[in-house]
DNA sequence: GTTCAATCTGAACATTGTTTTTTAACGGGC
DNA sequence: GCCCGTTAAAAAACAATGTTCAGATTGAAC
C-alpha cells in the first residue's frame, strides 16, 4: 500500500506515544517494541521511522510527556511559604504520581541514551523547570537571593527523595517491607529539612 | 569439536564473569552480549548456558561479585563510634568505589529481573549484610537496641545517598555540573545526620 | 489527465537471546 | 587395545528485535 493519510503526522505522533504508554502500562518497559507500537496504531513498523529517528527518540518524547504531567501535578500543589508544609505537600504529590504511574516513572530513569550522549536542551530545561518548584519551596531557608546554595540544596533534596522512591519501586531495598513509600518519603523530607535548617 | 575439558565448570564460571566485567568496563552495559562473552573466553555461545540458566543469571552473579567487593571496601573503613565521622568515612569509601567502578555499579541498579520476580534470598542477604554497616554506624543515634527505627534510618540514609549518586552518574540532574559528587555526598551526609539528630 | 512528491508497506538485514542437534573427546569396563 | 555410553562443546537453527530500503500507492498540483 502507499500513502493513506488517514492521519496527519501530528496525529500519528500522539497515537504512537499513546500506544507506547499503553504497552508500558500493561506489560512493562521491556515489552515496548517497535512492532507492537506499530501494530497497535495500525501501521507498519517502518512508518514509525517517519515520525521518530529511532526508538530512543520515541522514548525520549514519551518521557517528556511524563515529565510534563508530573510537572503539572506538582505545580498544582498550593504554596504557603512554609518550607516544611510546602515540601511535604510536594513530595506527597510526587509519591502519588509515582504510585499512579509506576512503570512510566521508571522509564524516566531506566532509559539511558545510547552512546552516552546527553539529553537535548529542551528536555533538560523541562527538568530545570520542575526543579525550580523545589527551589522555590526551599527558598525561605536560603535567604540570600540568587546564591547557589539554594540551587544545590534543591537538587540534593530532590535527589535524596528520588533515591528512596527508586529503590522502593525497584524493590531493591527492604524499605517497602518495613515502611510504605509515602511514610518513608515523609520521614526523609522531615529529616532533610531539619538537617538543612541546622546546617544552614 | 566435542568435550575439551580445558577448564572446569568453576573456571568457566569465573572466566565468564571476568569477561562480562571487562566488556562492561570497556564498552558499557548495552555492549554485554552472550556472544561477546563467549568469544572472549574462547567458547561457543551455547556453552554459557551450561553455566548459567540465562543472561539474567549471569548478570545477577556479576552483580553479586560487585556487591562483595563494595562490601569489602566498606568493611575496611575503621569505625570510631562517632556517627558523623563514621558515616562520612563510609560514604567517602562508597563514592570512591563508584568512581572506580562506575559502569559496574550502574549495572547493579540498571539490571531488573525479567518478569518482575524478586531477587534470590542469598542476594538480598548480601545487601542486608552491607546495610548492617550503615546501621551500625548510625547506632549511637538510636540507643534503644533492637528497635526498628535504626533499621529504617539506615535504609533511609543509604537510599538518599544512592539517589544523589545515581542521578550524578546517570547525568540526569545538574548536580555534577555545579558540585563534584564527593562534595554533594558529603553535604548530604552532614544534612541527614543533623536532621536525624534533631528529629530523633 | 498527467506528473510528482509524499507516505506507507512489506520484505530484507543484522544482531540479539536461547534451544536443539550434532560432533567428538573422555574415561571406564572388558 | 578396543568399545561405548556419557557429556562437554560446537554448530546451526529459531524467534524476536531495531532499522533500512525499494517499491507501490495515494492525493494534490498543474
Amino acid at each position: 500500500m502507499g500513502r493513506r493519510s488517514d492521519h496527519t503526522r501530528d496525529e500519528l505522533y500522539f497515537m504512537a506515544l499513546d500506544a507506547a504508554e499503553a504497552i508500558i502500562r500493561d506489560d512493562g518497559f521491556p515489552a515496548l517494541t517497535a512492532r507492537k507500537v506499530a501494530s497497535r496504531i495500525g501501521y507498519a513498523p517502518g512508518t514509525l521511522y517517519n515520525i521518530f529517528r529511532n526508538q530512543d527518540e520515541l522514548i525520549l518524547h514519551l518521557n517528556a510527556r511524563t515529565l510534563e504531567r508530573l510537572d503539572a501535578e506538582l505545580r498544582a500543589v498550593p504554596v504557603t511559604g512554609r518550607p516544611e508544609a510546602d515540601l511535604a505537600a510536594l513530595t506527597t504529590a510526587y509519591v502519588r504520581f509515582i504510585a499512579g504511574n509506576a512503570t512510566l516513572w521508571q522509564v524516566l530513569f531506566d532509559h539511558r541514551l545510547a552512546g552516552g550522549e546527553d539529553l537535548p536542551a529542551w528536555y533538560q530545561a523541562q527538568i530545570e523547570q520542575m526543579m525550580a518548584l523545589v527551589e522555590n519551596a526551599l527558598a525561605p531557608l536560603f535567604p540570600m537571593a540568587g546564591n547557589a546554595s539554594g540551587r544545590d540544596a534543591a537538587r540534593l533534596f530532590w535527589s535524596a527523595i528520588h533515591g528512596v522512591c527508586s529503590l522502593a519501586i525497584g524493590g531493591k531495598l527492604g524499605i517497602v517491607t518495613s515502611m510504605p513509600l509515602d511514610e518513608a518519603v515523609a520521614r526523609l523530607t522531615a529529616i532533610l529539612l531539619a538537617g538543612m535548617r541546622s546546617e544552614n
